[in-house]
DNA sequence: ATGAAAGCGCTAACAA
DNA sequence: TTGTTAGCGCTTTCAT
């Protein structure tokens, strides 16, 4: 069976392709039994408008963008299964574009986005994105760009990304409340600004309470680094009374090292992170954690481009409130 | 600045719009010269070709559906990351669809692949779908349709999917080689065909062996439930030389339990897993298990379509094999 | 080597 | 209430 149009339809009910498509679209001004006719014989032949030609016509689409550096992250996983759900509640669809981490593959994508007219893009911009003109572009030709997540340093864009400054805070606050006086602080790599500003904000906190806690703030670049770091401070006698994680990554390497010490938690060591939410399941006691979760994020972003497909040129930079949740770590 | 269209192009470079398109494409009854010229204003101007007039035009489609019960889950994490490589490279784009396992979401969503003309689809389909017919309505009227993951029994489709049995047997014959005799092997839910077909295949095994060793074969619906299990069994003194864990979900239960228990890997209890191979890396040491990653799959599921796309009518059901990664837990 | 024209499937202004 | 028509941006056959 061929591909059912209007034209086919309307030859088959001797009416006009117009009369055809109002029926199907309820037209008030169809005559209600033709309207019954009309629609009895498209369900029969499993009509399915298509899209294309609407699009064509119409010129406005209903899929989004989302370029991504790689989808295997449980950030981004939570993020868009988050975001398609909103997207699918709207009548949208997602296309998923990944990068690789690559700026020239994300210019690829981006380009692929254009040409496809859609409605709108999301993104979070690679470690390398330095130009962001070819985003702007495309602002300018009505099409919407939200960033979330990575997003750059440009003001005038719409952003929506998690409180890094707000998540550390809170980690210090929560240690400082629980009087912890030993803290084994772990960060990522010194050059991401991420690390920068969760380190910073990290500090200043027990400076601003005016804590007398004594804090080691260390870097590590992957699992395996602050899998050898805990190894190396707390193998031997120590002081320590807790390790602070500031992402998941951190989290593992430090939960292994935990393990192969045969450390009991929270007896032997507090553990407190900054996470998305899964990894703080996979231990026994729950760790305590800093959410951070790309749920609430893509509803953030979603809601935001509705506003701008609506027409808002208002750009604004959200930030999402990140909160504690309690485990048995600490 | 709006839209550029060839239309446009065509003026501003006195020319017809054919000339326009067949420039653009190389075309080489177009002087070599004009087509230079078009090529450079296009460049300038931003041009980019609008695939809805081009789908719309050659009745064809870049772009393939993805359906699956829900984004987040390793499994489907690997598959898609490593299908939308594929796909990239080979000039699609990926649609994905979450159905949240319920079946009414499933088939509104291949509504929707119909509607957008779609070149193929991939489809996981939910652990309630009982009728297939929609999508092999849509095979007929050429949509290339291929199941894979949790796919229908119904003989004649495409369907890709890890071999259950395979690998429950690679499980038991690893430890048998490593004369385990008191194991406690926990599966999933009794009602699965997924947990009936590894059971039957483990449990076969160890009869075709001939081997000795004990086997408690236990269910469990839930990380919480293993979780239970273990405490229960392994709690109090016991005889078990090792566990084996039908899946992720379950080797998280299991793990929780031994730390809690305060277990060492491999020398007070052994672990083997059947697992995507992410969550194995997270504890220490590293967990032995036999691997049914999604990227293999994905790509044996692309190459599919493709053939099925190039016109092979051809219906086939392809395994994939498992393999044992070998870490510090047995 | 270039152009004119038809048509993909649909919508919407205008006519009747 | 229904039909006619033009046109969205592109490809492609046929003419020149």
């Amino acid at each position: 069976m061929p591909d059912v149009t209007l034209k086919k339809l309307a030859e088959l009910l001797n009416l006009s392709i117009s009369t055809v498509s109002r029926a199907l679209k309820d037209h008030t001004d169809v005559a209600i039994e033709t309207r019954q006719r009309v629609k009895q014989l498209a369900a029969m032949v499993d009509y399915e408008p298509n899209t294309y030609a609407i699009n064509l016509r119409t010129n406005l689409s209903r899929e989004f963008g989302v370029i991504i550096p790689g989808i295997a992250n449980d950030f981004y996983q939570s993020f868009i299964s988050s975001l398609e759900e909103e997207a699918r509640h709207n009548g949208y669809s997602l296309i998923i574009l990944q990068s690789g981490d690559d700026p020239v593959i994300e210019l690829e994508n981006l380009r692929r986005c254009k040409q496809n007219r859609l409605a709108g893009i999301f993104v979070s911009i690679t470690s390398k994105t330095n130009d962001i003109n070819p985003f702007l572009r495309l602002v300018e030709q009505h099409i919407p760009v939200i960033f979330f997540d990575i997003v750059p340093s440009f003001e005038a864009c719409n952003k929506v990304c998690v409180d890094d400054a707000a998540a550390a805070v809170l980690a210090a606050e929560t240690l400082i409340a629980q009087k912890k006086k030993n803290i084994l602080a772990i960060f990522g790599k010194s050059q991401l600004s991420i690390t920068q500003k969760r380190l910073q904000a990290f500090n200043e906190t027990f400076s601003k309470y005016g804590s007398d806690a004594q804090v080691c703030c260390l870097h590590s670049g992957s699992t395996a680094e602050s899998f050898e770091t805990v190894m190396d401070h707390l193998g031997s006698p120590h002081q320590y009374d807790v390790v602070f994680c500031m992402s998941d990554e951190i989290l593992i390497g430090v939960m292994k090292a935990a393990q192969t010490l045969g450390l009991v938690l929270p007896k032997d060591i507090g553990i407190l992170a900054i996470s998305e939410g899964i990894i703080p399941t996979y231990y026994f006691p729950r760790i305590t954690y800093i959410e951070t979760s790309g749920f609430k994020l893509a509803k953030m972003a979603f809601s935001r481009m509705l506003a701008c497909i609506a027409g808002s040129s208002y750009v604004q930079e959200l930030k999402s409130e990140p909160v504690l949740i309690a485990g048995g770590s600490l």
